[in-house]
DNA sequence: TAGTTCTTGTTACAAAAATAACAATGTTAG
DNA sequence: CTAACATTGTTATTTTTGTAACAAGAACTA
């Protein structure tokens, strides 16, 4: 039960989508699960999930499989932190607000706890649960929440101001949904993801299936 | 010049982030750039970007680097369909406008060519260039329209009779963006992506670099 | 009881991706 | 002219990720 040692990013995201399967399994009386069955509800293989429950070090039932509640809770340990974490969403678009809907009321140990706005209209108004505040008290809200993810859904030109703020309020890591990279200090931990890249990328595999050499 | 061998995965995207880079330098009158000029545009390693460019068989000049003009034009021979792709969206919640309003209007070898909802509210509008069918009519238009890529950004409920749909539609490529799984058969690619998961990973590294064992 | 069948846990292997190392070659400086 | 330098292109190495192979053990069957 040794799991201090680093775990691949990759097992990460695939923990994550574990438990949202197995609380729907929960959520319909069934109490344990064979690998291969969690394999075909996303869509992998079953040595992945068993290879990815042995890292985390959880021991299942040679004939029941595994127990879901308890491997619920274990997922939990590993990637929740103890006490939550709070979480900012900074530029309230149409991804800003989809964020917003996703989330919202969902994650017990993720806390949306401000969105951020240029836009006079949006400020002072209640998304998904969650107060949107204008852009210059950023610095100000981020510390008195104690926020450390920010997520950031701004326009591509305010990337780099936005990114500078967060790091200088101490921010502990970031999502960049903007198509601007951004770079941060070592002790921050940046996710980039581009929608365009994204969609470039599978026009380019479906050109070469199209026209195979 | 041999670019027939498949490039990888990683290096399609990078591609797709040199050329919009070097468009914006395109457009401030630059005509050469080195290396690690791209290199510090993306925060990646000028080693990364020499190994992408000679992957796909450009040659810069040794004192002045790569002439930006040849290297988008090579780019966009590589990632782009000789004539053009058509592109649907399933869904214009607010992460479905939020893609169309990001496309809208840019690429033109990608074109966006059908939005799709289950609110009356909505069909029959246009949101960024881009006209909303009711979802009842999309396997008409996705043949009329001869649509070979389908953005998925409906609700997690729909995502599996949408996706059987597209694929019964012929369809070439999906990018999802719904938490659900989808599968498909071997010749449509298919990409997928969630939110939630990115989420919890950085909140994952962020816990580990505050109790750092 | 002995054997067959599932399923797990783990080790070994393969593939993909990133990084490092370094030869080659114009250009500049003296 | 020669040496130092900056930059590319390529090969080699390491790291990360995924896949396959297989021993071991509980439950069932006869």
């Amino acid at each position: 039960m040794k799991r201090n040692n680093k775990l691949p990013g990759k097992t990460i995201e695939r923990l994550s989508q574990y438990r949202r399967s197995l609380l729907l399994c929960l959520a319909q009386e069934k109490t344990h699960i064979f690998s291969h069955e969690i394999a075909a509800l996303l869509h992998i293989t079953p040595v992945q999930v068993r290879r990815d429950i042995m890292l985390i070090g959880y021991t299942g039932t040679l004939r029941q499989g595994y127990d879901i509640r308890e491997l619920i809770d274990l997922i939990g340990e590993i990637i929740d932190s103890q006490d939550g974490l709070n979480v900012a969403v900074i530029g309230l678009g149409n991804l800003g607000r989809a964020i917003l809907t996703y989330l919202s009321g969902k994650r017990t140990k993720l806390r949306i706890a401000a969105a951020f706005d240029i836009n006079p209209e949006k400020v002072d108004k209640v998304y998904g649960g969650v107060p949107c505040y204008p852009l210059d008290r950023l610095q100000e809200i981020l510390e008195k929440e104690e926020v450390s993810i920010g997520i950031l859904t701004v326009p591509a030109t305010e990337t780099a101001g936005v990114a500078n703020t967060l790091v200088n309020c101490g921010i502990k890591g970031i999502l960049n949904y903007t198509p601007k990279p951004i770079n941060v200090p070592p002790h921050v931990y940046l996710q980039e993801y581009d929608m365009i890249t994204s969609l470039e990328k599978v026009a380019y595999f479906v050109k070469r299936n199209q026209q195979p050499g």
